[in-house]
DNA sequence: GTTGAAAAGCGGTGATT
DNA sequence: AATCACCGCTTTTCAAC
């Protein structure tokens, strides 16, 4: 893991942001040509980008997969509370759920919800042995509501543009 | 927009699907490791990775920003329930809402919430405004419930090597 | 932190099996 | 599908600023 504990708090320059938000929009942009557009030297565009990734601005970089195309055409998002609220159990939740195969994400959030797990199954079946047996069968947890997610959509991310609107029917892809 | 609203249903064989996984892991990966990955020709790899995207089994891909690092460290998921559930107002949600700065993904469910917001905003304020401004505010939405999020977690995705556990304390990551 | 130049490596095409 | 030859571009290093 790329440190960044304790400086994640410094502030990145407009260059810096200006790569962020280049990767965040199509993640595959050479070095040649986030240097292109930033306006720095190759070189330095290298430096800056590796700085980034090990400060941990840029904590990695993915592809986006339809989960239909690859046998997992059931995704869910699962709300689950804890009773009693120990702190093991939640250390542990949130080391072990991640790991599991199919989970896209994982939130734990304030309120009356502990955990919000988003995940991707090969069945309504394998769901329910998800649930059963990741979610609801573990210490600390006292229930869990299954959502059937009908259409899952990515946003924009962090980072908007400053001027960054007005194109309203326009196609946006990355390097078709 | 890459073609794939038919012919998503196509199954991809093991090349294919080991290809997904690595870009999974690794966006970055070059072409070259990719084909000495999996084990083909780099212009073989070339054509099948492109393939992946044309057909829309790969999305995108997107560097994971850290919200905190770009000056977004307020990070919610909001349950959006809706009045009347007139199909225009859901469509009109699902082209509007992604593209909200600070937007992450939103997830439209079955049961007693319609949608799920995830968002990261510049403050409490922010976060306020963002949820009255654009989703309480908005046709047919009745109520909206913010959770804040005390941590997000990425899962492993889609993808899961068939013998893919074992390495417990193992530091896994790309491109160091 | 930044740079230009140079070496090494990679991406993408087209012809061939 | 895979391979090979090929050329242009890209990545990465390095001495220097």
């Amino acid at each position: 893991m790329p440190k960044n504990p304790p400086d994640r708090v410094k502030p990145l320059d407009e260059t810096d942001l200006a790569l962020v938000r280049l990767l965040e929009q199509d993640g595959r942009m050479s070095n040649a040509m986030l240097a292109r557009e930033v306006g720095i030297a190759e070189s330095t565009c290298l430096v800056r980008v590796r700085s980034l990734r090990e400060r941990g601005v840029v904590r990695g970089i993915h592809a986006d997969v339809d989960p239909v195309a690859v046998g997992r055409p059931v995704e869910a998002m699962i709300a689950v509370r804890f009773g009693g609220h120990r702190r093991s159990h939640f250390e542990q939740f949130t080391e072990e759920v991640p790991q599991l195969p199919g989970v896209l994400g994982a939130y734990h959030v304030s309120g009356a919800i502990d955990y919000y797990v988003h995940v991707a199954t090969e069945s309504a079946d394998a769901l329910r042995d998800f649930v059963l047996d990741h979610l609801t069968n573990r210490p600390g947890v006292l229930h869990a509501e299954t959502s059937l997610i009908f259409e899952s959509l990515r946003g924009r991310g962090t980072m908007t543009r400053p001027d960054d609107e007005g194109g309203p029917e326009e196609e946006r892809e990355e390097r078709a």
